[in-house]
Order: C-alpha cells, then sequence, then structure tokens
DNA sequence: TTGTATGCGTTATCAT
DNA sequence: ATGATAACGCATACAA
C-alpha cells in the first residue's frame, strides 16, 4: 500500500504561475491574464496551451499570493454565539450559499458568547484579511469591530442590533412577531402568560421580544404584566427555580409559558418532564425557533418560525453590496417571523 | 453619526511591518524576530519600544504575507455533509476548541452530500493552501483527495471510511455501538425489528450498522433478518411508503423501528404522528444520535450517543500530529458509542 | 497579442 | 543584538 503521509518521499513541488508559464512557452504575465479570464486579449492557440498546461500540471492559483498582491483575500468571516444552536447553522447555510456562489469563502468562528473569545476572533480574522464580516455579536466588542470598520471592513450584524455603530443589520422582526403570537395567546384566554428568556442584558433581540411582551399585557391590562423571567440556562438550578415560582404563583389558573427560544423551551420541557407536568392539560407553552421537534413533541409545540436562511442571504447580500462599494449609511433588515399553532395552546374555551 | 461605510473618506492604510520598523526606529527584520517570539534575541529595550508601536499603530501581521512566505496558511479546512446536523456541528465544536488552541482557523464548508460540490469545496480549499482538511465525505472524490494527500497535505476522514486511502480516520465504533443495542433489543423480546437507514451505498458507517443488524439477528435466528428498509429520506413519500411496509407486515406483534440516524428518527415520528401510531404502545423506537429532545419526545426515545466532539477533537489531533511531522501509516481511531435506554423500548414482558 | 519589471508584506539568509 | 537583501507567487503598469 502507498504511504500517502511520507513527507521525505520527494520534497514534493506545487505548481506554479511560473511552471506554467514554462510549460506553455509564455510569459507568466500571459498566465495572470488567462487567470483573470481576460480571454480577448489571448489568442485562441495560446489560451489552449494554457489550458493544457495547467490541467497537465494540476496547477492552482495561490490565493495567498492572489489575495496579498490585489489586497483581497476572497474569505469572508463570519462569527457566531453558538453554532450548536439550529437557529445559528441555518443562518450559516443561507450565508455559505451566497458565499459560493459569489467565490468567496467561509471562516467560521464559534464564541459561546464569551466576549474574550469573540475578540480573539475579531482579530484573527482581522489578521486574514477578511474581506467582510457577519457577527451575532456578544456587544462587548464594538471597540475593535469599529476598528475592523474604520479599515472598510463590510461588518454585518445578525440577530442583535447595535445602533451606535451604524452597521447594516439584519434581524427577525421581533416586535412583529411577538406581537402576532401574543395576540394569539390572548385570545386563547390564558389567565397567566410567563415569558421566559436568557438574561437580557444589552441583547437587542431579548429585550425586544420581553419589551414587546409586556407593553402588549400592560395594553391588554392582563395580570401577567411582570410574569418575566430570567433565567440563565447554564446555571444549575437556576432555570428550575423560576419554573417553580411561576407555577405556585400561578396554581390552578389557566396558563401557558412562553419561551423566548428553541433551546430554553427544550431544558424547560425537560425540567416539566421530571416534574410530570403535562402539555397542555397542565400548562400550555410556546417559543421561538420551529425547530424540527416542535411538531413531535406531546400535542405539538407552537412556534414562532424565524426566517434564519433568509437572514444568512440577506447578510452576505449586504457584504457583498458594501465590497462592491455602496457607502450609505448602515441599512436595517427586519424580516418577518412566522406563527405556528399547535397542540401546545389550546384556548380556555376548548377551541 | 459617523458614516463607518464611507470608502472615500480617506484611502485608509493599514499599517505593515514596515510602518511599525520605522515607528521603533529599527529594522524590520528586529519586529520579524518580535513577532516569532525570538525575545532572547531583543534588547529588553527594543523590545518595549516594538510593543508600544505595535500598540499605538494597531498593527496585525498579514497572515497572507507570511503564509506566503512560509507556505504555510495556518488554516484548516473542514468539509461536512450537512451542516445542519447536530452530529456535524458538534464535531465541528471539537474541532474547532483544539484549532484555536494551536493557533489554526477554521474554513468550513457544507455539501449536501453533493459530490460536484465537495469537489469545488476541495479545489477551493487547495488554493487557500490549507494546512489540513477533515472530511465527511461522499466518496466521490477520492481522486482529489489523492491529489492533496500527494502535495503532504493531512486528510482526516471522520464518520466515514476509505481504506483504499490510508487516512487517518476517526469514527464511532459501529459495531460496538450497534452490536450493543441489538442486545438491549433481544432481551426486550421484540418479535419484530426493522432497521431503517438512508440508502447505504458506499458509506462505510451505514454499511456496518445496517450488516452488524443483519449478522447479530441472523445469530439469533430472528424472524426480522431481512427486515432492513433503505430510504432517501429526500425522497417525497419515500419514507411513509417503507414504514407502512413494515407496519402491515407486523401487525399485531410486539415490535419496533430502529433509525440510523437522529435526523430519520425525526421524520419518521412526524409520521407517526399523521398516523396516530403510539409511542410505545403501538410500535416502540430508537435510534442513533443522542439529540437534545431525545428525553422529550414521547415516553423519551432510546439512543445510541455518538461520541461526536470527541471525534472532533481527536480528528483534530491528526491533523496536527501530521503536521509535526507524523509519517506512520494511515491510524483508525473507533470511539464507543453509549446506549441511553429510554421508555421507548419497553420489553414484552412489561418490565 | 505578448512580455518586462516592480511590488504586495512577510520571513530567512547572511552579514556585522 | 541588529540590519540589508532576496524570495515567496501572483497582478499590474508600462512597453513593445
Amino acid at each position: 500500500m502507498e504511504d500517502v503521509n511520507n513527507k521525505s518521499s520527494k520534497p514534493f513541488h506545487r505548481s506554479t504561475i511560473d511552471d506554467v508559464a514554462r510549460g506553455a512557452g509564455v510569459s507568466k504575465t500571459t498566465i495572470s491574464r488567462y487567470l483573470s479570464g481576460q480571454f480577448d486579449s489571448l489568442s485562441e492557440q495560446t489560451r489552449k496551451r494554457i489550458e493544457e498546461t495547467i490541467a497537465a500540471l494540476k496547477y492552482r492559483p495561490n490565493r495567498m499570493a492572489r489575495g496579498l498582491k490585489r489586497d483581497k483575500s476572497f474569505t469572508i468571516g463570519m462569527i457566531v454565539a453558538d453554532i450548536t444552536n439550529p437557529f445559528s447553522t441555518s443562518i450559516l447555510r443561507g450565508v455559505e450559499d451566497v458565499c459560493t456562489k459569489n467565490g468567496y469563502s467561509l471562516m467560521v468562528c464559534n464564541t459561546d458568547n464569551d466576549p474574550e473569545k469573540e475578540k480573539e476572533y475579531i482579530m484573527m480574522l482581522q489578521a486574514h484579511r477578511i474581506d467582510g464580516l457577519i457577527i451575532n455579536s456578544t456587544g462587548q466588542n464594538n471597540e475593535y469591530l469599529h476598528e475592523l470598520a474604520e479599515e472598510k471592513i463590510p461588518i454585518v450584524l445578525v440577530d442583535r442590533k447595535a445602533p451606535e455603530l451604524n452597521f447594516d443589520t439584519v434581524v427577525t422582526d421581533n416586535v412583529q412577531a411577538t406581537t402576532k403570537a401574543i395576540e394569539f395567546f390572548l385570545e386563547q384566554g390564558y389567565d397567566r402568560i410567563a415569558f421566559f428568556t436568557q438574561p437580557i442584558g444589552m441583547v437587542s433581540s431579548r429585550s425586544e421580544r420581553a419589551g414587546t411582551f409586556q407593553k402588549m399585557l400592560e395594553a391588554a391590562n392582563h395580570p401577567s404584566t411582570s410574569d418575566i423571567y430570567e433565567a440563565d440556562i447554564r446555571a444549575e438550578g437556576q432555570l428550575e427555580q423560576k419554573i417553580d415560582e411561576f407555577l405556585a404563583s400561578s396554581e390552578g389558573q389557566f396558563r401557558m409559558l412562553f419561551a423566548a427560544n428553541g433551546v430554553m423551551m427544550l431544558k424547560i420541557l425537560n425540567i416539566f418532564q421530571l416534574k410530570q407536568i403535562r402539555i397542555p392539560d397542565d400548562i400550555g407553552v410556546a417559543c421561538y425557533d420551529d425547530l424540527d421537534w416542535a411538531p413531535v413533541i406531546g400535542p405539538g409545540i407552537t412556534t414562532i418560525a424565524q426566517p434564519t436562511y433568509s437572514i444568512g442571504v440577506n447578510a452576505m447580500e449586504r457584504v457583498l453590496a458594501r465590497i462592491i462599494g455602496d457607502q450609505s449609511p448602515g441599512v436595517l433588515i427586519a424580516l418577518p417571523g412566522t406563527l405556528n399553532v399547535r397542540g401546545s395552546t389550546p384556548s380556555k374555551a376548548g377551541t
């Protein structure tokens, strides 16, 4: 069996533009012209000869060399808070498709919502001279983002706004989506509605969702105006404690729990299961993110589908627009969410 | 508000090693020494001056230039069949963590199991002069992979073997994991066990799982020896048809369905839900991949947890080993899976 | 239609 | 302990 890993066998020579030039009997300038598709300044003859030589030599232009010369890496950086979250990967898919179609490669970085990691990644991507950055930011590194922006590198914010930065931003229209959901919940006649979210902090998507929740319940003069529960799902026991709080305070009432994202919903459902709390008999539930398990759990979980793939596509399209010279002020793109009603949110009347 | 996107404002100058040299009043060679950590050949004085200058100028070494010179990009390529599958992202997490710790960046590519896309990505990564490749291959592009290997680029196969390639390979120990699961199913006393898989083709993980299933049932003289169903989950109606087939043929028997991966399991559960087939009353189920919904669906779904994160870590560690010179023949690392028994697979006796 | 020469931002070799 | 210079692989201005 051939030992493909033996580095010492022969000091492998990767062919360069010079090799191709020599092989085709022309200058490297001519090869370069071929590579950049300037076929009209090439004779049919030489063009064919170049083609053959490239194939024979298995020549692949070195992107680093090209990038160095043209000051363009043809790679895009993407920083996500949690690559494990289907929300992120779906956006990633959208970004990737647009990248590929336009000849860009994608460098993916996962921060676990850790500002320190995020900072490291920003600097690393900067060192790679990325041509654009799509980021689901923690909001703690605006200084470094701003530095990137000063270098004329297009930056697009995803899922989280940062008005002070004036970057292009692509998000779900959280006010619209939340409004639609709450309207429905109110119609169903719930006496108590709990909103469960991860710590709101400065994360715009969280504050918009919680804010809309509160405003609407106030407007409806609903008893649950302050039933907003913040819990760090990584902190042992914290979520369960908040759940117990709500369950105790709403004992016997027609109630539901609205989770601000799919991952949190799943954690909550786990806890419910341990406590033998039944859905929707003991409590109704609904959440953001229409993940693939939603139809299958219990009576089906009511969800708000976010236009994730589309968010990715739009984000990358903004990057491209900036690259080709768009200099207008930062644009905000808010894409509508969709409410999927399932069995987990019955009406008080009994439909 | 400052217009950070206005490219024409001032022709931004990104500082280079020359700027730093000038600023610190030394030669670029000295700066280069500093950058590569050769502090023992630098006076305390100049070292501090360089440090200050770098900070003042916000200098970031250009990785393309460095890569060009040293013939090393410090980036790793990762090609996955489906980034949307939690199985993939979990591996990705492992790969990423090891990358970051060692100063490597990660280029992520998603093929949708399309050999053509895969080929494009391989060539693109080659053009970037990646220092290593981790790939969940379709198996249709061995020619190009081999070409990469000839260029002494370490390649690690993940989840799928390709013995003819002699690459390092990291997988779940499918025989071990499947054996453990089937032993359990047999103990539970099922009269019929269906194995549902995506088209086996040349994918080693699929064939090993199906093969082990078949061998074990034969050894046990079990009636389900040929209850192996292949279905393309993207083909409309195909999965449902196979399900109907099995349901009809096993009517009234104590039976279960074993799905070869989590995504497929979810599709099947969807179909069961539509048909109002109850778990485990009408049929038991189990699957590969211990995804986060498993404990929460129905009575809890029995699963085989794959050591995904660890697969990623091991894969990247193999890449690093090759980079620092390991020239031994391709290594196979088979990591054990874990059986998680839940309510979806009751015993005939009634436990 | 084709070629020559220079430079992109680094590192490495050889001096001093 | 520090510098001058060449070279990495390519694109571009300028010539021919």
